[in-house]
DNA sequence: CCTGCTGATGTGAACGTACACATCACCGGA
DNA sequence: TCCGGTGATGTGTACGTTCACATCAGCAGG
């Protein structure tokens, strides 16, 4: 029908391969090969040469073909339960970052519930994915069964939790961060002191819970079973309205800070005025607790700063670099106007 | 020094490949493959001997050999500009679900600045991933330049724009959501109506923009510039500070609920009451908005539903359905105590 | 009993790359 | 002059899978 050099649909246009460029180079495919991977034993013309052939062709080297002969899928997996929050989503935008500049891709699987089943499944997932490097963020208690039945072979880190399983975490200090919220009430003259936390198979709910209770033993003031909530604002709004119906106590340490902005919700509503008639902390600083009213005294984590730590301890660990730092990130107490003295 | 059998490091244990299925299994390579792509020709008594040898073996099928032979990467490329804001990762989550679903895994890349050479870099990196399909939650203006630049002949379809370029757009009807929104405080009785917008490299930005302007011109009243903000709470309080100086209008329609957010805050610093002498409306009604002080009235869209239409939709093209349907998601205004008829 | 067909299974490529090794030109020193 | 060494480049092979095709048994129809 028509001459080869005109065909204009008939053949599917195949990508160019390494082959195609050494020809238009006029070298063997082998020293393209070197060119991309930098190989010291290359003669710099030689190395224009191949780079302007690339250009040429808009050559790209095919990852799958790669990953296939190294066995290195430069892929790491990230298993996370919620990635709407604020927290957790600024922690894999930095992870995002830091292991693209590092020359990895991420692989982000979300588990939809914290039942062993779901994350099991999503285990898999990334495993199928020959993942070279694992990032849980994700109600950890049942995580480490699912890693061991999976005989997960890969360096992993586990975030927001506790040192735990301290090989293989990076943690914000929160027994710290709750310790520091718990004292300010302290300081500031209040003896019954409620605390509303995270979901119970949240190992950092757990932590936090357990800075709360310490310090409040530490001070032997009178402690009170924490009320297990959700993260959600509208649990905090909830839980206030009920808790406040005996207002026998004055302060709130409220496990994030959406319960809290619901909480004091639920104080409005009940006539209470923040901080007069009821102090209220809250944990992580997300960007609008400055704006909620009153502007939320709270705990600042630096969830970005627990991202790029989780690359930097893996790469490590690939490289064979042992003994990086696990050392826990200092939260950081944000006073503002949601508490005040006892009057 | 020790005997093959009781080796115990040595040698790299090899994962187990298609073969090794074959051997324990009894058949041939190509009838595990068969096994594996449920083709039609193979015996159930076949069939279940194969899936216990895969089984004994843990044996997972390797991805980077299946794309190289397919030329089929089965992953779906993601660019966004914000991941930690709520309506982008809600949709992303609902994305990465659906696409998980299909078989689809997802590689996100953050751009971390508007510049065309930031935009120019991350399509780039996903291209180097050979995805199969692009979806595009970012400044839009210079991403179709990128795309053409690049040369990028997958499928793709942009987030939250506006019909601009509808063939490849998908998103809520961020006009008519802003006219509603406008609609709601005309028919309250305001006629100074403020807005607040976001970037204008935004388009959906853009688009609410639109649909203020638009509504208030029906209305025939006075429309005034509106501010260019960048989303964030901090900006809706600066600007909120800055702007009641001169107490020249009565309610305002921010771009988004966190912007609202902090507009409100600026209200409560200078002595006005909202609703009582500012109303204000927000867009988007992340799940803190029903808890604000007063709950915000604003603008709901369903980021879920897009983010599950865009994988739809693209899935769609692949399989070679043209004519899927684009039509936009419909806003819906929902009223809280944040506005109130003008006294 | 042979032919042709169908369903089930097996064999030989090929995908695009990196690694191990081979080759080649060139150089300095005995 | 020859040799070994070195730096630059080329050739064969393997990675694990799917596709195209070949083979084989079983069965119905003439």
């Amino acid at each position: 029908m028509s001459s080869p050099e005109q065909a204009s649909e008939p053949e599917r246009v195949r990508a160019p391969n390494i082959r195609d460029v050494a020809r238009v180079a006029g070298v063997s495919y082998q020293t393209v090969s070197r060119a991309l991977n930098d190989s010291p034993s290359i003669r710099p013309e030689t190395l224009a040469r191949v780079q302007t052939a690339i250009e040429e062709l808009g050559y790209r080297p095919n990852q799958a073909a790669r990953a296939l002969v190294t066995s290195r899928s430069r892929t790491i997996g990230v298993l996370a339960a919620q990635t709407v929050h604020y927290g957790p989503a600024t922690s894999i935008q930095a992870i995002e970052t830091a292991a693209r500049e590092a020359g990895y891709r991420l692989s982000i699987t979300n588990i939809s519930s914290s039942e062993y089943a779901s994350i099991k499944a999503g285990l898999d997932h990334l495993m199928a994915q020959s993942i070279e490097a694992l990032i849980v963020i994700a109600p950890q208690v049942r995580v480490f069964e699912a890693l061991n039945d999976l005989q997960v072979a890969v360096p992993f880190v586990t975030l927001e939790s506790t040192g735990l399983n301290s090989a293989h975490s990076l943690w914000v200090d929160q027994i710290q961060g709750a310790r520091l919220a718990t004292r300010h009430l302290i300081d500031l003259g209040h003896t019954e002191i409620m605390h509303i936390s995270g979901p119970q198979d949240w190992i950092e709910a757990e932590a936090r819970m357990q800075g709360f209770l310490r310090e409040l033993g530490d001070a032997d003031l009178r402690t009170r079973a924490p009320i297990l909530g959700d993260w959600t604002a509208h649990f905090g709004y909830y839980a206030g309205l009920e808790l406040l119906r005996y207002r026998d106590f004055t302060a709130v340490f409220c496990g994030n800070d959406q319960m809290a902005l619901g909480f004091m919700h639920a104080c409005r509503e009940s006539g209470l005025s923040v901080p007069g008639d009821m102090s209220i902390v809250g944990f992580d600083d997300i960007p609008e607790a400055a704006h909620f009213a009153p502007p939320l005294t709270t705990v600042r984590q630096n969830f970005a700063e627990i991202g790029r730590r989780a690359i930097e301890v893996l790469l490590g660990e690939l490289r064979g670099d042992t003994e990086l730092s696990h050392a826990p990130v200092q939260p950081e107490l944000i006073v503002r106007q949601s508490t005040a003295r006892l009057a």
